[in-house]
RNA sequence: CGGGACGUAGCGCAGCUUGGCAGCGCGCCUGCUUUGGGAGCAGGAGGUCGCGGGUUCAAAUCCCGCCGUCCCGACCA
């Protein structure tokens, strides 16, 4: 591609809505630009990365034995009515995507379960055909509230999706270790540095699922990582482990005493009233919920730490407080909840000696001095806390750290939770009798990796793409050829002989000053710059550089090509 | 959805407090000179000052409403 062509400009200053380097530099060469919030385009160079992306995708996932097929990006209202995921997005994402045409009403795809599930139930009728793990590349649409840092979190985004089949659950897991090792050779074929950890499913569902997170300081997942054991978990399903309790505090017991707190709910609050003497770590926050199997439950962990709720629980709504006197919204405490029909469950840390301030479960009034067991009583134990550095790892007991990361993938077992709701999941099993899938589902975030790779690879000057990933292999810029015949001559041939050698060259033929070269290029972020210029060719070189190392060459003018197209 | 900030030429910004000719740098066009790390000189084009309303002799500037964008939080398939 001779640059003087390419529908390219480089901005010499980022503009002022781009916050993060990835997003900022992304924009100033020239690979992308914003239609609207969240909405971007990839301009010639962006879509050449975005190729070279899918290329590796595709190269993976096919050897992996996946087929690649294409799925509609509208989707009939009908078919997330019958999946029932209509209502559990609620109110205002899925309704905020719906579009009415002439024929119905449909949904821009935010992701592609219902779909897949009854295009492949209605090819398949045998368990011969199985099992099949089909993906697609697609663009995928999500009522985002808030898009951010420019390619990282948007509301029109390209996903790679795989969705494998099975004839049972064992068979699907093979799938799912099948798939999971691709995501890891497609990552680290990106140079990308990624970690899967145990994590929550959320509106997917599911059992078994793994986010594939790359450590970045952009990122808006955390998730805790044991250096002992190598347990990595999403933080918000990562669980830990109290020590061993060494003995009792030998804190004498304490008498119940009401305070008058009006206005004082927020546990910050409460600590200001009691003053110095009283930390937050001595207060239980109590929270009112609905467990996944939709038991009114209260939640109670120590008041310094956050609460963690497990997948499928929520907090009470008004409505759920209404059918429950015994909780007062803001002054919640766990004193004689089970007579009110209420399970009481605990984080581990809420078993220690000492007493605890808690809600009255009465308008403006705490109690103080509360003891377990004698006040209270828990009918389950779990690690309900948010975790921590330096918290104890749940397998091995080693502190654990927490690590910033941006989710690049997510992988789930789903089972059966889409084939026993959408038609035409069931096939005929080798002993005769109906089954349906088992299923996986395997998303790939296409789009967001590029500004993960932008973030993991640049410097102040600017990209500097991994191999695999670059727009282009070669930066050839020829300086001066405006004066020097003898350049112009040598860069051309160079350039047409690279192309004819199967290398894509980004060939800067432009009339511009050679630091406006050398700058475009750095910002470019192609992985090998050749310069042809006067200078080098007096002494019958071309100059070789490597964007990543720095790394220079002298190659001898004839052997330029031969080299480079070998290699 | 809650909190905050911003909106002036393609990009980055000043001007707004105290109302009075719409500016600067980069980029763009023409010419000449220059040419190994974002050149110099000369000339030029480009604006509904986000939109609507109000106050005023006069509004980029003051007031009201709306829209858009970014940041923090909530949410996140």
């Amino acid at each position: 591609m001779r640059m003087s062509r390419l529908l390219v400009r480089t901005l010499r200053e980022a503009p002022a809505d781009a916050e993060v380097a990835s997003h900022q530099l992304l924009v100033r060469a020239g690979y992308i630009r914003r239609l609207a919030s969240g909405v971007y385009t990839f301009l010639p160079l962006g879509l050449r990365v975005l190729h070279q992306v899918e290329r590796v995708i595709r190269e993976e996932l096919d050897a992996a034995g996946c087929q690649e097929l294409l799925l509609p990006a509208l989707h009939p209202l009908e078919l997330w009515e019958q999946s029932g995921r209509a209502a559990l997005f609620g109110s205002d994402a899925l309704p905020a995507m719906t579009v009415d045409a002439r024929g119905g009403t449909f949904v821009l795809g935010p992701t592609h379960e219902e779909v897949v599930t009854v295009t492949v139930g209605a090819e398949v009728d045998s368990y011969r055909q199985l099992p099949l793990t089909v993906y697609q590349i697609q663009v995928k649409f999500r009522d985002e509230a808030r898009p951010r840092f420019g390619l990282l979190r948007t509301r029109e985004l390209i996903m790679a999706d795989a969705y494998s089949f099975d004839v049972d659950k064992d068979a699907m897991q093979f799938s799912y270790r099948t798939v999971f090792d691709a995501y890891l050779r497609i990552f680290g074929r990106l140079g990308l540095d990624v970690t899967p950890v145990e994590a929550e499913s959320g509106a997917i569902g599911g059992d078994v699922n793994h986010e594939f997170m790359v450590p970045s300081a952009v990122g808006e997942d955390e998730f805790v990582s044991c250096p002992s054991c190598g347990y990595a978990a999403n933080v918000e399903a990562a669980t830990r482990r109290l020590p061993e309790r060494v003995g009792g505090s030998g804190a004498a017991p304490t008498d119940l005493v009401e305070h008058h707190t009006p206005g004082r709910s927020a546990i910050a609050d409460v600590v200001a009233y009691f003053g110095d003497d009283v930390t937050a770590a001595a207060f239980l926050k109590s929270m009112a919920v609905v467990d996944a199997e939709g038991r009114p439950t209260l939640l109670l962990v120590a008041g310094d730490r956050e609460a963690r709720l497990p997948s499928g629980w929520r907090l009470f709504d008004d409505a759920d407080f209404s059918a429950h006197s015994s909780l007062v919204k803001g002054y919640i405490g766990p004193i004689g909840q089970q007579a009110d029909g209420i399970r009481v469950v605990a984080d581990l840390g809420v078993g220690r000696d000492g007493s605890w301030v808690v809600g009255a479960n009465r308008a403006d009034h705490h109690l103080g001095g509360a003891l377990l067991d004698r006040d209270f009583t828990v009918d389950e134990w779990g690690s309900f806390a948010q975790v921590v550095t330096g918290d104890h790892c749940p397998r091995c007991g080693e502190a654990v750290q927490l690590v910033r990361s941006v989710e690049a993938a997510h992988t789930f077992q789903l089972g059966y939770k889409y084939s026993e709701v959408m038609p035409g999941s069931d096939f005929v099993a080798e002993d005769g009798s109906e089954a349906i899938f088992s299923m996986g589902c395997y998303g790939l975030g296409v789009s967001r990796l590029l500004a993960v790779l932008a973030e993991e690879h640049h410097d102040d000057r600017g990209l500097a793409w991994p191999t695999e990933a670059a727009p282009f292999q070669i930066h050839l810029a020829a300086l001066g050829a405006g004066r020097s015949p003898e350049v112009a001559e040598a860069a051309d041939r160079i350039y047409d002989q690279l192309v004819a050698g199967g290398i894509e060259v980004l060939y800067d033929d432009r009339d511009v000053s050679p630091g406006v070269k050398f700058a475009d290029a750095d910002l470019i972020g192609t992985p090998v710059r050749l310069v042809v210029g006067a200078k080098g060719l007096a002494r019958g070189v071309v100059e070789w550089r490597s964007r990543t190392s720095g790394e220079e060459r002298e190659l001898p003018v004839d052997a330029t090509v031969s080299e480079l197209v070998g290699s």
